[in-house]
DNA sequence: GCGTGATGCGAGCCAGAGCTCGCTTTCAAT
DNA sequence: ATTGAAAGCGAGCTCTGGCTCGCATCACGC
């Protein structure tokens, strides 16, 4: 943020500048996302664009933030909710909300994951993925399922990584399968995997 | 490519340029990945480059099929060696070819997946999901294993893309959990979900 | 040896995009 | 109403990098 916008209507343009710069992403795609074009979208002038900004990526740091930041959000309060209840119904709504919280904005989602390098969204992802990964192992650790596995940490790091992908392929790829026989699936992998054998 | 080399030296200045462009991508990134770079590694001029690729995006095309062809080709045989075998030690040495498939090189393998946008990998990458979930589907078809699961052809997927990101993200981001801990959690996943409840 | 096509050279063209700067317009406090 | 700061404008500067083109050099058949 080069410079704090103090009247209102600077603030609705800052506003305005983060809109239009998820809509170019979304509708352009990443390689073509300029700032002449999040301008024009913007319906301003490209020197105002950088009154607020310092440069085209610090817009698109905020823009892929608020991404993240809301699905982070999504996800760990759904897998809150579930933290004192057990088996299969547990597992299954928690699923359940991973799945819900990636189909939120699917147009972004994709342009996030499959045109921006990874790296981008590298720090923001991390830290979703520790979150969930944490909550996870504490959930483990409480008990309520019956420990079968040795490391809860190891556990719940398998089970993070596993499931994200399988949600996100599925949100991305849209395989064949419907979507409650995927959830099917990733609550029997889970179960299968913390159930003793 | 834009002429097919006849002469040998021409020949030889091709693979240059290739092992050239797969230098520079793992050295200086893809951001900075440029012809002129390209070039002045394979110690060549810039318009010599261009009389065998047609641009820029064609050189790295073909450096990214190459590396995906080689772990496509190692994981998959490795698949079909085990593909009469059963029960945990099967499963562990897929796991294991897995892990040591996108262990080969796991600086251009950093560079493919977290610089580059997805998009470049999609196709090459979709083959190689698609191609080790076929041999999946027929092994889980085959019987060998109690089939507790409805559909081998989700069944096959979800295993193969859980196993894969469960492989890729302790590839790429060292978490500190030991490699045969995380076969046997790969393991362990795999059979749980595969074993009648 | 000689000539013709294959190979190689590299300075530079050019399009595109990030970003600037001098100017105008709007706002709000006095 | 006045005035100074805040907000906005947009032509265009500048730099980067993909790519070219006219020329030099090399290699193989006769």
């Amino acid at each position: 943020m080069r410079k704090t916008p103090t009247q209102a209507r600077s603030r609705a343009t800052v506003e305005r500048i983060l809109e239009a710069g998820r809509q170019v992403l979304v509708d352009d795609g990443y390689e073509t996302f300029s700032t002449n074009r999040v301008a024009i979208a913007a319906g301003i002038s490209p020197g105002s664009l950088y009154q607020y900004f310092s440069d085209k990526s610090s817009i698109l740091d905020i823009v892929i933030s608020r991404y993240w930041d809301d699905v982070s959000e999504r996800t760990a309060s759904a897998l809150a909710l579930q933290a004192s209840t057990v088996g299969t119904p547990a597992i299954r709504s928690v699923a359940d909300a991973l799945l819900a919280g990636l189909e939120q904005d699917p147009a972004l989602l994709r342009v996030l994951t499959e045109e921006l390098p990874a790296s981008r969204n590298r720090d923001r992802h991390a830290a979703l993925v520790n979150r969930v990964r944490d909550l996870t192992a504490a959930y483990l650790r409480a008990g309520s399922v019956g420990l079968t596995r040795p490391d809860p940490q190891i556990t719940a790091w398998v089970l993070v990584v596993a499931m994200e992908n399988i949600a996100l392929r599925w949100v991305l790829d849209r395989p064949p399968y419907p979507r409650e026989a995927v959830v099917e699936e990733m609550v029997a992998l889970t179960a299968g995997y913390l159930a003793r054998v």
